[in-house]
DNA sequence: CGGTTAGTGGGTAAAAGTGGGTAGCTTATT
DNA sequence: AATAAGCTACCCACTTTTACCCACTAACCG
């Protein structure tokens, strides 16, 4: 289960450190370093998955009608985006120029675990969202 | 059960003293000395729950929609900045700046005992919060 | 008043993170 | 098709951070 939140910096390659403590989830719950990294259609952040996860993904998208205009579009933002990395010794991956401008991500980043996935932020578009998450909790008031 | 408030330092590196009332109760009733600290996202503090605690906090978690907006901050703000401390031989752990910035954690920090967990606050917060939650008590005149 | 335990400070070896060079591949250009 | 240019994977070296250990001081208890 990925959790925490780690800042890393990119640097002018574009490549970035995968945080060592999601490294070793990878590596021990799946057996595999190598993860898919795509838009996160529903905020401004990238999304890595785990390759068993990502194929979890994939066939709930198989099972709909392939017409369904939420499965194209879904293909279109998500999968076409899709690409497997594998981190090099140092474990960090190069994230490709398109996904760095859907982030705005240019040097700051976070890594952030989100249980099955991890998402990765630009450092200030996370502290906008931290904000806003925060006061929507406060204002639901749920049980957890 | 966690009860009972302590003050201890943190020192230049981060770490914090777990008091030993605390670390006793880890160890007598959950057999496991590590916790998982994060952000309290209904105050300025953090949580730490001794792991059952934490695992049965996230089975609530996962029950729920996973598109659920709120199951979606939750997991941003507390569940992607939880992290699993195991404490060093003299009984402290780490706390990461993002943590301590979230709960202005200077130096002086209070423990403060919650039942099944217990909160991390910086001193001067919490003395605020104490006054206002004994207002909060007279004037709404609980049978307790 | 000694002995024990809690809390604090600091050194050091290992690990994590960062920067950059270079060879080999792909792609563009003539 | 040959050459040039750019990109990327791989490797090496350096810096920073963290985990672990040891030692000291202060409080507590008989």
């Amino acid at each position: 289960m990925f959790q925490g939140e780690y800042t890393n910096n990119m640097d002018d390659k574009g490549r970035v450190n995968i945080p060592a403590p999601f490294r070793d989830v990878l590596l021990k719950n799946y057996d595999d370093s190598s993860v898919v990294v795509t838009r996160d259609p529903y905020a401004p952040c990238l999304r890595a998955y785990p390759q068993r996860e990502w194929k979890r993904l994939l066939s709930k998208v198989l099972a709909r009608p392939s017409n369904d205009r939420t499965v194209i579009a879904f293909k279109r933002t998500v999968v076409s985006s899709a690409q497997e990395y594998a981190p090099d010794k140092q474990g960090r991956v190069l994230i490709p120029q398109n996904l760095r401008d859907y982030a705005n991500i240019s040097k700051g980043t976070v890594f952030a675990g989100s249980l099955d996935t991890f998402e990765i932020w630009d450092v200030s578009a996370w502290d906008a969202q931290l904000a806003s998450s925060l006061s929507l909790l406060q204002d639901m008031d749920l049980d957890f």
